[in-house]
RNA sequence: UGACCUAUGGUGUAAUGGUAACACAGCUGGUUUUGGUCCAGUCGUUCUAGGUUCGAGUCCUGGUAGGUCAGCCA
């Protein structure tokens, strides 16, 4: 009984904000069948993980309440919006598991929303503005600054009407007028400056050809698709937060107050580390060729990712556990790897193949003795099935699971050691064979008979610390195998406002290996089909693969514990390590809001400073990229603990360019340590001085203004 | 010098005025014919200062930090 009451308990997850806000609205009097959603994407480009919160939050709000949700294409210009994006967009969705209730286009609506402009020029709240966008741009003032009246704002409707004619049937040349609704040029909210509704476009539309000479712009398109559609909660992402204003006010003007009204919601976007979301960059990386396609497996897009192996199930689970807020965020990639681990480890049968290399002969095994052992696809797993492996006396093992000599803690193959080979026998490494430069190219063992996995004998069930996997040389088929690492090297490439993205691209995101070896039984795999490559990680057939040239793609490694002890034991060789723990405080100063506790850490920084060398921290500075790095970096500097020496003129260069930077960062931590570099070491105040002496009389931050006055 | 939004572990989210919770990552151990999986343990003054309240992560005020807004893009 109390279990069940636990259970029950457990089911009644807390809802999302959205979900509060709807729970909300049905309590005030809102009926359960009038909730509808849509999924609004614009025809321009492909969808990324990011539209994936979109689409599991509507298409999930969808299945929650039982309510239809749309798919909506948001085609109001021509210029940008192509079929083939359409199409790849419903395939997303399809594959993704989500099932619309009518597809829809927002260009069904243009007679609707020309004969509502009509009805507002007619009722003197629309005019047409024949300036230049130029102009209409300098009128419109800024965020602290009112704008000003067009000239043409009090046209007569009959003039209006005549121009908006013109417009429409062409007889007024692309970008001479435009439509603007008649709010108030003085709005604090910029948007609300009498916003353009319609520009003029002689450009031919995916699904309305050549009948249109005039586009509707976004906001005088969407709250009114939204009310054609009925749709209950309209729910799009944070930027657009300040357009609700005009969403509102252009409801208001042409709704039938009988009919449902929609409501405009937003959320704030979902980063991911290591990657970028921006259509517009993403459609960079494709046209110059960082990548294949759109499709490309190291892309964050739908398509990228599905050809990468992921399923549609890790990546609405991903949204799932990801949650939605309204906060900026940028969530670690390491949790979309788990998710399709974690959906791997349950359904992917387990192989073998040996990626590089390395020729090991059973020299106690008959030479022409062929055994075809039942190897079983997931040990753990009842019922997984099982498949035929051929073992014989020259097989295949990978080259880093074998050493001449290793300590204890290596459990893979040595010389004199022993090791199991997975579903086979337990053998040991008696001698080894080198070439001219001494590198292993053999390793000859010997094998206990007894011992084949399985047979149930003593022999068989002893216990020796290593398995390897391994394929049998003349029964093995080949295959080339693409490893993917991170595109790019930087938490967040496109948060840095004086550096391009571009600039950290990974040179090494992607490694193929032409030929690597494969257990027989994966001769005859489909594209799409996915596999654990025994203690290698999750790969999947590409869609380049072709039974003579078979292709696998590297979904995602498997967890390394042995990998990630030796390189940090390598780490900790060099004295380095301190670097780690500086950029630790130096994160802990910026978020402190505390002075006990940036004192402390500027403290832990200058006596870490004592391990750091001055070359290794020109070399940090090369790449510096974030305020913490800054912070950390001035503060190095200003340590007293670092032995500089600026006599070289690159170096000088290249700490001068370092400290202009960050006299120039928005961060007032940063500029207070760059101030207090330059009071240090005067030598880089020449080339700031302009700089300087503004930041003594304006600087925003106090402690600057007094630091700099201690030296200026 | 504007308006609006946001602030909870390293990261992402919960806690709906009443014991700060879950997942990921990290670290320590254990099990293991995958150094995988699994299991156990471990890591926080809820940005700050006031106020309201028996009681505040939550409400109010000020501050601080970050974000959004000046396309005839969406």
């Amino acid at each position: 009984m109390a279990d069940k009451n636990i259970n029950i308990e457990e089911e009644k997850k807390s809802l999302n904000f959205i979900e509060q806000i709807i729970e909300e609205d049905l309590k005030n009097g809102l009926n359960k069948n009038q909730l509808r959603f849509r999924f609004p994407p614009e025809p321009n480009g492909y969808l990324h993980i990011g539209h994936a919160a979109s689409i599991c939050l509507n298409f999930g709000l969808g299945l929650r309440y039982d309510a239809p949700v749309n798919l909506r294409f948001d085609d109001t210009n021509p210029e940008k919006e192509e079929q083939e994006y359409v199409d790849a967009i419903k395939k997303d969705i399809e594959w993704l598991g989500f099932k619309w209730d009518k597809e829809l286009y927002s260009s069904n609506y243009f007679e609707t929303l020309y004969n509502w402009a009509i009805k507002l020029i007619k009722e003197g709240k629309a005019y047409v503005d024949d300036q230049t966008s130029e102009q209409i741009r300098e009128q419109k003032g800024t965020p602290t600054q009112a704008g000003i009246n067009s000239p043409f704002r009090d046209r007569s409707v009959e003039e209006n009407l005549e121009l908006f004619e013109k417009m429409k049937s062409g007889e007024s040349p692309e970008g001479s007028r435009v439509l603007r609704a008649k709010i108030d040029m003085a709005h604090p909210n910029m948007h609300m400056r009498d916003p353009v509704m319609y520009r003029i476009m002689h450009k031919a539309h995916h699904r309305t050809g050549t009948a249109w000479k005039i586009y509707p712009m976004y906001d005088w398109t969407h709250g009114q698709s939204d009310y054609l559609e009925s749709i209950s909660h309209s729910i799009c992402t944070l930027e657009f937060k300040s357009h609700r204003e005009l969403y509102d006010w252009y409801l208001d003007e042409i709704r039938d107050p009988a009919k449902l009204r929609p409501k405009q919601r937003e959320f704030a976007r979902r980063n991911l580390s290591y990657t970028i979301m921006s259509k517009r960059k993403l459609l960079k990386l494709v046209e110059e060729k960082y990548v294949s396609g759109w499709d490309d497996p190291r892309m964050p897009t739908i398509s990228g990712l599905r050809r990468r192996g992921y399923t549609p199930e890790s990546i609405v689970n991903f949204s799932k556990v990801s949650g939605i807020s309204k906060r900026d965020n940028v969530t670690d990639v390491a949790l979309l790897e788990h998710c399709i681990k974690d959906d791997l480890n349950r359904t992917a049968p387990r192989v073998m193949a040996v990626l590089n290399p390395l020729k090991l002969v059973i020299t106690n095994y008959p030479d022409d003795k062929v055994e075809i052992i039942d190897a079983s696809y997931n040990d753990y797993v009842e019922n997984s099935g099982s498949r035929k492996v051929p073992f014989s006396k020259e097989i295949y093992i990978e080259q880093e699971d074998f050493r001449e000599e290793a300590n204890k803690k290596f459990f893979r193959l040595k010389l004199n050691g022993e090791v199991r080979l997975k579903n086979a026998y337990i053998i040991k490494a008696n001698s080894v064979v080198k070439d001219e430069n001494g590198k292993v190219i053999e390793v000859h063992c010997t094998y206990d008979e007894d011992s084949l996995s399985g047979s149930g004998t003593e022999a068989s069930k002893r216990k020796v610390k290593g398995t390897l996997h391994w394929v049998s040389i003349k029964h093995a088929i080949n295959a080339e195998v693409r490893l993917y690492d991170r595109l790019f090297i930087d938490e967040a490439p496109d948060s840095h406002k004086d550096k391009d993205f571009l600039e950290f691209i990974n040179p090494n995101s992607l490694t193929i290996i032409e030929n690597a070896f494969l257990e027989p039984s994966l001769k005859d795999v489909k594209v799409g089909d996915n596999f654990q490559f025994q203690r290698l990680g999750y790969f999947n057939v590409d869609e380049d693969s072709k039974p003579e040239h078979l292709v696998f793609n590297r979904t995602v490694a498997l967890k390394d514990s042995w990998a990630k002890k030796e390189n940090k034991n390598k780490q900790s060789a060099k004295p380095n390590s301190s670097i780690t723990d500086i950029m630790a405080f130096a994160g802990k100063y910026i978020k402190a809001r505390d002075e006990d506790v940036r004192i402390n850490s500027i403290t832990n920084i200058f006596e870490l400073s004592k391990n750091v060398s001055f070359e290794s921290l020109l070399n940090l500075i090369k790449s510096v990229n974030s305020n913490k790095e800054y912070l950390a970096y001035l503060m190095m500097l200003n340590s007293e603990n670092i032995k500089t020496d600026f006599s070289d003129k690159e170096v000088f260069d290249l700490v001068d360019n370092f400290i202009g930077t960050a006299l120039k960062m928005k961060n007032s931590y940063v500029r207070f340590q760059a101030v207090d570099c330059v009071g240090k070491y005067q030598i880089f105040k020449e080339n700031h001085i302009d700089l300087l002496k503004t930041m003594a009389v304006e600087d925003k931050n106090t402690h600057v203004i007094e630091r700099l006055k201690e030296f200026m």
